[in-house]
RNA sequence: GGCGGAGUAGCUCAGUUGGUUAGAGCAGCGGAAUCAUAAUCCGCGUGUCGGGGGUUCAAGUCCCUCCUCCGCUACCA
């Protein structure tokens, strides 16, 4: 047995995430820890909101909350909202959590004591109006290049010519729009990175199987220019994990905390932490999944991703690990996704274009969402959501041919046998044909799954569904029925265990309508079908079932048309 | 500018290391069936595989070049 440990990006606390959002992390990574949870595997699978940083206090400042608090709150919102997509973690957790001050403290005196960290005087804009200073985005000014008044400190996105914020003509600070500013000498921690990078280098070029959109990104960042950089991995702002070597204090860094990128990635670790103080658990018992040493050797690792989040998973966090000289589990495996578009455009937060996870449950049942966004997962390439197709999509797939299975089969037996699984008849070579296919999608389906293939494992579970739909209208039950009731009590208690079979193996996609069906079908064998044709004997005659409200109602074209109205422009 | 990804049927996408008449789902057209959420099933595809050039007995697949879209580009996270 592989013990599963997953991870999700975990997402930035300042405000609710969009559907682009869900689908190029949490989702796959529920869907895959929903799988292997099915096939009986031990699995570990966390999530955090990541909490620190300029945004989030300039968040909190707008809501005129402490941001400690405004922290808080919005993790409590986001963890809801994941209840709500039925994001199965087994912790969602906070990067703001003691566990992650000790870790992310204790990881920056490993790095010092093994002389990978070293200290740099830099200068950086500080604006006396603010009270801070300000990254480089963040200041506002002309560009020198194109004379575009809004440019940024980092790049003028008029003539996208990249800019040092010193270039800018009459600079000003993007937040209160101050022009009282002063370049002022501050030293920071920087993790020497480029000593480890022919160490990073060997590892990244021993994963052959890793998805060429992962690897690319990284060796690009190892290669570039001349190589790796070192980054700095502190900050100076009052919100965060407080600059420590270990336990003791760093003469010269009072005052100044670790920079997110730095402490997000050890949440993955903290929150194991997290997850056994809530459990009443031991420090043994997260260890087993993060310590080699302490018992992680079989573990598998597998972390989920938007691409932007690749440099970051590929590097810096595994420098940290390295480099620590300590036995942490290293990443097995990275995936990671493009970007889903919304109606020809971009999905975005800051002009609240497009679908944002609250409404999405506010107009329809999660497993919808689910099912769409995991069927057009962005693994090759961008995707494009559209409110046209994914009306279709999903009043095809989910009320046509599998919800229309469950009711044409239960109404039918109800109708003619009752609310029990009939008995007489005996299976002949249609069945068995439908068995042989069913057995070979099945299988094809868990090797798309194993190897995290989310569109085609989508496409496969689909083609199961339509199987049952073929087999049924080849049978035909209702004309078998008039000349030999005994042969359509044979073919309506196969399909009536089609139900369970679909049930347990369609769960990882859409859990909630799963679960009802097993209900409707009174049973609570989940056991993942290793045997086709054992698992369609299950359901045994006299079985009793219900016939279930409507598994899923139609999108209709008024429905369709008032959201795509509604969410064209910003939100609210 | 550099690096990476993508450009295949009206739409969304598959197409292993180059190899028989380029595939699937949806939409459309025709038919069957009438158990069912007017739901299902069967049949129907002459597509310049972004343009051009090249290698090869053979290229969607390899090489060169050009065009378009997208992402990243290290102090947003």
């Amino acid at each position: 047995m592989t013990r599963h440990l997953i991870t999700s990006a975990i997402p930035y606390i300042n405000g609710i995430k969009h559907l682009g959002n869900l689908i190029g992390s949490q989702l796959p990574a529920d869907l895959f820890a929903r799988y292997q949870r099915a096939r009986g595997q031990e699995v570990m699978f966390l999530c955090a909101t990541d909490e620190h940083g300029t945004p989030a206090e300039l968040a909190a400042a707008k809501a005129g909350q402490p941001v400690a608090d405004y922290c808080a709150e919005m993790h409590g919102v986001q963890a809801e909202i994941a209840r709500g997509f039925r994001l199965s973690f087994d912790h969602f957790g906070r990067s703001s959590s003691p566990q992650n001050h000790r870790l992310t403290q204790h990881f920056a005196g490993r790095l010092a004591e093994a002389g990978l960290i070293r200290e740099v005087s830099e200068k950086q804009v500080y604006s006396n109006a603010d009270g801070r200073f300000l990254p480089d985005r963040y200041i506002e000014g002309t560009c020198p290049n194109c004379g575009y008044d809004r440019a940024r400190g980092d790049q003028c996105e008029n003539c996208t010519k990249q800019l040092d914020p010193t270039d800018l003509v009459e600079p000003r600070s993007a937040i209160s729009g101050s022009t009282d500013l002063e370049v002022r000498e501050t030293k920071h921690l920087y993790l020497c990175q480029s000593d480890m990078r022919d160490q990073l280098n060997d590892w990244i070029d021993s994963k052959a199987d890793w998805p060429i959109l992962t690897t690319s990104i990284a060796r690009k960042w190892l290669n570039d220019g001349d190589g790796l950089q070192d980054r700095g991995i502190t900050r100076d702002l009052d919100w965060g994990i407080p600059v420590k070597k270990g336990d003791a204090d760093w003469p010269g860094m009072e005052g100044k905390v670790f920079y997110v990128w730095f402490d997000a990635p050890i949440e993955y670790i903290a929150c194991a932490g997290e997850w056994a103080e809530a459990n009443g658990k031991s420090e043994a018992d997260w260890e087993r999944w993060w310590r080699t040493d302490k018992g992680a050797a079989d573990v598998r690792y597998t972390q989920f991703m938007g691409k932007d989040n690749v440099p970051f998973h590929t590097l810096s966090f595994p420098a940290t690990i390295l480099g620590s000289g300590e036995d942490w589990k290293l990443v097995d495996y990275i995936k990671s996704f493009n970007y889903l578009n919304y109606d020809g455009g971009q999905f975005s937060t800051s002009q609240g274009r497009g679908v944002f996870m609250d409404q999405a449950l506010a107009i329809l049942p999660s497993d919808y969402w689910r099912w769409w966004l995991l069927s057009h997962a962005p693994e090759s390439s961008d995707a494009e959501f559209t409110w046209e197709n994914f009306q279709a999509s999903v009043n095809k797939d989910l009320a046509d041919v599998l919800g229309n299975f469950v009711s044409r089969v239960t109404k039918f037996c109800r109708s003619k046998f009752g609310e029990a699984v009939p008995e007489g008849g005996v299976w002949g070579p249609r069945e068995d044909a439908l068995i042989g296919d069913l057995t070979r999608r099945l299988r094809a389906y868990e090797a798309h799954m194993e190897a995290i293939e989310v569109r085609k494992a989508a496409q496969e579970l689909r083609a199961i569904w339509v199987a049952g739909n073929e087999y049924l209208q080849d049978a035909a039950p209702w004309s078998t029925f008039k000349q030999d009731p005994e042969a359509a009590a044979a073919q309506i208690r196969l399909a009536l265990n089609l139900i369970r079979f679909y049930a347990v193996i369609s769960s990882p996609f859409i859990p909630d309508a799963c679960d009802q069906l097993m209900r409707a079908m009174q049973s609570d064998d989940t056991a993942w079908p290793e045997d086709v044709k054992a698992a369609l004997e299950g359901l045994a005659p006299g079985h009793g079932f219900s016939v279930p409200d409507v598994t899923f109602r139609k999108i209709t074209d008024d429905e369709r048309a008032a959201w795509q109205e509604k969410f064209a422009g910003t939100r609210d």
